[in-house]
RNA sequence: CGGGGUAUGGCGAAGUUUGGUAUCGCGCUUGGUUCGGGUCCAAGAGGCCUCGGGUUCGAAUCCCGAUACUCCGACCA
C-alpha cells in the first residue's frame, strides 16, 4: 500500500506536521489554484474552477426552485452611494480598493471596486419599484468581489474571491425574515447533500452580524484540524437599508412603504471547506456530486490485446450514462496513475485489466476509504451509481462524526478555554448576550462566538462568563 | 498592520559563513523497456540565482531598499 516515504513526485505535507502546509500543499499539487504575482489575488486553474462551476449548477438550480432570477451588477461603486449605509460603509470602507484614475485624468469622485453589492442593488431596487405588485424581487448576482484583506490564503481568504450575492425585497417583513431562513436552509441542505459537509445552523451575534443587517444567519463547518469555518450567511435586513437608499413603493391602501429586505451569499470559500473537511495524507477528496472527475478508468497492461478497447468501452458507457468519467491510458506506471487521481480526489476509480476482462468484471476503488468491490461489466452503470452513493454517504459520516466529537460543554470560561486548548472544536455555554462577555472570551480564551445554535439546549441558568441569568446557548471556537 | 522565517530551471533542494565559469534529484523532450500501487536504461533541452540600487577587477554570495510567499498575532467571508 501506498506509505508517504514511497511518494516520489508529488510530495504532501502530512497534515499531522502542519495542517497549513498541508492545505496549501493540496491547493497547488491537485492543480486547484495557482499564485498571481499580486498578494491574495489568486489563479483558478481548471480543475479547480470546474469544482466551483460545478457548485454554481446546482446552486443555481436551487436559487430558481426559490423564484430567484440572475442579473449583473457594475464592478464600481460610487463612494457617494458606498456612503449611504453608514453601518456598512464603516464596515467595508476600510477594506476597500479605489479606483481614483479614468485614463491619463483624475476622476472627480474615486470609485470602490465592489466589496459586495447591497449599495448597487438599492439603488436599482429604489429606481424599479413602485407597486406593491411588483414585490418581491428576488435577484442574484454571480460574480467576484474585491476587498484588501491585510493576510490572504487560498479559497479561505482572498483579496479578489468567486462568490454569489442575493438581495431581495418584501413586502412585509415577516415575508423577508421567512426568506431569509429559507436561504440559509438551502445552504445547509446543499453543504450536507451534495458538499458532505456536516453543518450547525444558529444566528450570529450583534458582534459578528453584517454590517447593515437586523439579524445574520449563518452555517458554520468543522473542518479536520477542529477549527470553525463559516460556510454561508443569510442575512435580514429589516427596513433600514430600503430608508437609507429611498427604496419605496405604493401598497394596497395607497401608502408609500419601504420594503424588507435580504441578501445571502456563499463564495469560492466553500471549496476550502471541501479541501479541510474531506482531504488526507494523499491529498484531495472530492464530493462526488462537484467533483470534476468522478469516475477515472485505470487499463492495466494496456498493450495486451483488447485491454485498451475493453476499457475505452467502460468509458463510454459511463459517459453516456451521465457520470463525469475520464480514462488515462497515458504510460505512466499503474502505481503512477493510482497516486496521482488519488491527490486530485477522484471519488471512484474503475481498474480493468486482463484478468478482469477475461472474467467479464472490472474492480470498483472508493477514494474515500480504498474500499474495492469487483462487479460484472454488464451491471456497471447501476455499480458505479451505488458506489458514488457509498462515497458521498462515507464522507458524510466521517465529518459528522468529526463534528458531533468535537463539541465540548463548558460553565466557565477558565473551562471553555481549557476545553479549546485541549481539543479545539466548538465549545458550548451559555451566554448573557453581553458584548463583554464574548470580548472576554476572545481576549482570555482566543476563541470567538461562532453561532447561538437554532437547536438550542440549556445547559444552566447563568452566562459562563459573568455569572448573569444566561439569556442564550452560544458555539465559540477559532475560526477561519 | 506588528513579530519571525523564506525567495536558486516546471517542482524540491545544495551552493551564501570565507565573492572567482551554475550543481543535484524529480519533472520535461526523444528512443527503447515496463505496466495488478509512484518501472528501468540511454541521449537531450531548459536558469536576467525574486526585483531595484550600491560595494568590487569580478556578486547567487557582501551592503541598502522593495515585492511576494509562509508561520504567529490583530482585522475580516
Amino acid at each position: 500500500m501506498a506509505k508517504a516515504k514511497d511518494k516520489k513526485v508529488e510530495q504532501i505535507t502530512d497534515m499531522e506536521v502542519d495542517f497549513a502546509q498541508w492545505f496549501t500543499d493540496v491547493c497547488k499539487k491537485a492543480q486547484l489554484i495557482d499564485y498571481s504575482s499580486i498578494k491574495g489575488v489568486f489563479i483558478y486553474r481548471p480543475y479547480g474552477y470546474a469544482i466551483w462551476e460545478n457548485i454554481q449548477n446546482v446552486l443555481d438550480k436551487e436559487f430558481k426552485k426559490q423564484g430567484v432570477e440572475n442579473v449583473y451588477m457594475p464592478m464600481l461603486i460610487p463612494e457617494s452611494l458606498l456612503q449611504k449605509e453608514k453601518d456598512h460603509v464603516e464596515g467595508f470602507a476600510p477594506e476597500c480598493a479605489w479606483v481614483t484614475m479614468g485614463g491619463n485624468d483624475r476622476l472627480e469622485e474615486k470609485m470602490a471596486i465592489r466589496p459586495t453589492s447591497e449599495t448597487l442593488f438599492c439603488e436599482h431596487f429604489a429606481h424599479v419599484l413602485q407597486s406593491h405588485r411588483d414585490l418581491p424581487m428576488k435577484y442574484n448576482q454571480w460574480c467576484s468581489v474585491l476587498r484588501w484583506e491585510k493576510t490572504s490564503r487560498p479559497f479561505l481568504r482572498h483579496r479578489e474571491f468567486l462568490w454569489q450575492e442575493g438581495h431581495t425585497i418584501h413586502a412585509t417583513a415577516e415575508e423577508a425574515k421567512s426568506f431569509t431562513e429559507t436561504m440559509l436552509n438551502v445552504y445547509a441542505d446543499f453543504c450536507e447533500n451534495v458538499l458532505a459537509m456536516p453543518v450547525t445552523r444558529g444566528q450570529k451575534t450583534d458582534k459578528e452580524k453584517f454590517n447593515g443587517a437586523e439579524a445574520t444567519y449563518t452555517i458554520e463547518c468543522m473542518m479536520h484540524d477542529r477549527k470553525a469555518l463559516q460556510a454561508g450567511t443569510s442575512h435580514y435586513f429589516g427596513d433600514g437599508f430600503a430608508k437609507a437608499f429611498g427604496i419605496e413603493f405604493t401598497d394596497k391602501n395607497n401608502q408609500k412603504t419601504n420594503p424588507h429586505e435580504t441578501s445571502w451569499g456563499v463564495s469560492t470559500r466553500l471549496i476550502g471547506g471541501i479541501i479541510m473537511t474531506h482531504g488526507d495524507n494523499n491529498g484531495l477528496v472530492l464530493p462526488p456530486k462537484v467533483a470534476p472527475v468522478q469516475v477515472v478508468v485505470l487499463p492495466i497492461a494496456q498493450h495486451k490485446p483488447g485491454v485498451l478497447e475493453g476499457a475505452s468501452e467502460l468509458r463510454a458507457r459511463l459517459a453516456a450514462a451521465g457520470f463525469r468519467v475520464k480514462m488515462d491510458d497515458s504510460d505512466n506506471s499503474m502505481g503512477w496513475k493510482c497516486a496521482e487521481y488519488e491527490m486530485k480526489g477522484v471519488p471512484l476509480r474503475v481498474e480493468c485489466g486482463p484478468r478482469d476482462l477475461e472474467n467479464g468484471q472490472c474492480v470498483l476503488v472508493r477514494r474515500n476509504d480504498g474500499e474495492k468491490t469487483v462487479v460484472a461489466i454488464a451491471d456497471l452503470e447501476k455499480a458505479v451509481a451505488e458506489q458514488l452513493e457509498l462515497v458521498h454517504q462515507g464522507m458524510f459520516a466521517r465529518a459528522k462524526k468529526n463534528l458531533e466529537e468535537h463539541i465540548y460543554e463548558a460553565h466557565s470560561l477558565e473551562e471553555a478555554k481549557e476545553l479549546q486548548e485541549k481539543n479545539g472544536g466548538f465549545v458550548k455555554t451559555m451566554w448573557c448576550g453581553e458584548l463583554e462577555c464574548e470580548l472576554a472570551m476572545k481576549e482570555k480564551a482566543g476563541m470567538s462566538s461562532r453561532c447561538i445554535p437554532f437547536a438550542q439546549e440549556h445547559l444552566g441558568d447563568t452566562c459562563a462568563c459573568c455569572g448573569k441569568p444566561a439569556q442564550k446557548m452560544i458555539y465559540w471556537g477559532i475560526a477561519y
